[in-house]
DNA sequence: CTGAAAGCGCTAACAG
DNA sequence: CTGTTAGCGCTTTCAG
């Protein structure tokens, strides 16, 4: 008995025509309530395996449900639920080091119960800086009951909904937060080149408005006190963990009367650049010039010779931070609200001992 | 008359109290005009600019506006809207392949006054087929104006709005496609084995369902037909795309009484199988046996030895695929509605001439 | 130039 | 067991 109803004018039902091209054929509820000749409310409660509802009458509505080919619209429900069950990641762009980080997330969201959406503020620099909070304004409490904030450039964002910061880049947040250890990862770089032999070992430093290029240049420092070795400011080179002006750097302290025999670069695109000039250069990698990098992005196996980097467990940064933004929508008191991971040392191709033309 | 009914319970109004705190805090429109001292819908205009807002007004609302850190609900808007400006990217999982298309995605958005939002459908395996169809009806036309599958199972989504299908899993969709060619991919894999002196040549197939797949192992046959060399049915094994099942194929090719010289495996996940099997077995690389993988994922090129596959231009895809969504949704007709990109041939240290212990 | 009112699609009381 | 009703936050006619 699916539609025999007599002398109504409903010509047009079932599958096709009733639905109108130009919005893009979205069957609502209203549309499925019409074709099951029940109320509204009903399917409603169908939809959500409410109680209330015949089993007669839930058959029949499941089975037009289903013909229909019916979902209900993310949108409406976000609307009028406070839950959403949907999980935000919110990131600048979609570049290596995000995308890292959401397949961590996308690891740790597993079985939790909660969907992942990802949003990109496009890469628009223009209105680079507050990104975050626009972002999380217009999905924060409506379309996500929950966000993680990858390298967010705002951090004192007043939002007091469940929010985590991964890799922030300014300044100790106030919201909870996890990111590598910049600090200690810098020091492994550089001590590796201090241990090598290298005494001269020129630094490509990145934004200095960002406080993990702040942290690895104090690495840097660090290591090179902690070895009884001075640190000659002549051969801090500003790379802006920008390709061009890394590029730049690079030129300039190989150009030196008596140039560095070891370069660590801020970031692994740093000493991708650096290499290039190397190359440029004849200078021969790691013959006359170790590099170290940082970050360990995917691109930095693929370059000649091979990086060696430090490397920050991107994918578990996304992780932790799930787990952390999961225990926070729950309700829980985090045990830790700044996270700090460890980094390690990827030895490739591009360090050697000094004087060694390996 | 706002609300100055007398003898009401209506003790709770105004600013404060109201919201509750366990939301978080939304600002909204209505919070706005009663903090402004205007009526709702001017603050509505002066959210979108519209005309008829006099610049005192004007100014002074959009003081407010900033004060609180106003920002419009996106769900709220796109309820009330056709258009929301915003384009879905929906995929299965975030992994290698869908992140990489993110990327060429997200770099095609620019300029082109989109933004982008990625869902993923968590990698649940369970309600693995259908997740597109799913997905299509909650966000389209509502949340999205458009929206890019990415390696959907289903195709025949009878869904009218503007989709396109980034390497559809089976069939030629009835869907705007863009795919590689994974026909003319396979053929070079397989012909430069074959200029290598090869004619023993295995395959460890991929998942039998998947056009992909087959279309890989046809170019394997007609690469051999070409060349005038017999396909011997034995040397296929089914790896099906799974990492444990290729690493099963692998040992059963391998371990024959005449093994191949080589290799072409239906994807580098599989590849990078045989590569651990052969290592297991004191099978050298590319001495003993040449292996040529596809796709090009990044983990190829951290293999021992690094290996040579048939690459597909991941980004490329991405990019076209928004391309080709914008131009839909803008309502021009597609040139092409399946499009296919060339692969390319990526050397690197798992092939050799036959007998040339290298 | 400004505000009141009607809904977008859905859920959740509350009546029948 | 079923339907009516009142909004969620916003945009948009349409009156004042």
């Amino acid at each position: 008995m699916t539609g025999d109803v007599e002398e109504n004018t409903v010509t047009q039902q079932g599958t096709g025509p009733s639905a109108p091209l130009g919005g893009g054929g979205r069957v609502t509820m209203q549309q499925v309530a019409l074709e099951a000749g029940v109320s509204i409310s009903t399917v409603s409660k169908v939809m959500n395996g409410r109680y209330g509802v015949s089993s007669q009458t839930f058959d029949h509505v499941t089975e037009v449900i289903n013909r229909l080919g019916y979902e209900t619209s993310l949108v409406a429900r976000s609307l009028r639920n406070a839950r959403t069950n949907v999980i935000g990641v919110l990131v600048a762009d979609f570049e290596p080091f995000s995308t890292e980080v959401l397949k961590g997330a996308a690891d740790a969201i597993r079985g939790t119960g909660y969907e992942l959406v990802a949003y990109s503020a496009g890469g628009r620099f223009d209105e680079h800086v507050g990104w975050e909070r626009r972002y999380l304004s217009r999905v924060m409490g409506t379309l996500v009951d929950g966000a993680v904030l990858v390298t967010p450039t705002v951090t004192d964002v007043q939002y007091d909904g469940p929010v985590v910061a991964v890799d922030p880049h300014t300044g100790r947040s106030s919201l909870p937060t996890v990111a590598a250890d910049n600090l200690q990862g810098a020091r492994m770089g550089v001590d590796h080149l201090l241990s090598l032999g290298h005494r001269r070992i020129g630094m490509v430093t990145g934004r200095a408005d960002l406080v993990s290029a702040q942290l690895r240049e104090r690495g840097y420092r660090e290591a090179h006190a902690a070895a009884g070795v001075p640190v000659d400011e002549s051969l801090l080179a500003d790379g802006a963990f920008d390709p061009e002006q890394a590029r730049e750097a690079a030129r300039t302290l190989l150009g030196m009367a008596e140039p560095p025999t070891a370069i660590f670069a801020a970031n692994d695109l740093s000493a991708l650049s650096t290499l290039e000039v190397a190359a440029e250069l004849g200078v021969e990698v790691p013959g006359q010039l170790s590099v170290v990098g940082f970050d360990n992005i995917p691109e930095s196996a693929l370059s000649h010779p091979p990086l060696t980097t430090v490397q920050q467990p991107m994918r578990q940064l996304g992780h932790d931070a799930i787990a952390m933004l999961v225990a926070l929508i729950a309700g829980e008191q985090l045990d830790e609200t700044h996270v700090t991971l460890d980094t390690t040392l990827v030895l490739r191709r591009t360090t050697a001992t000094l004087g060694d033309a390996s």
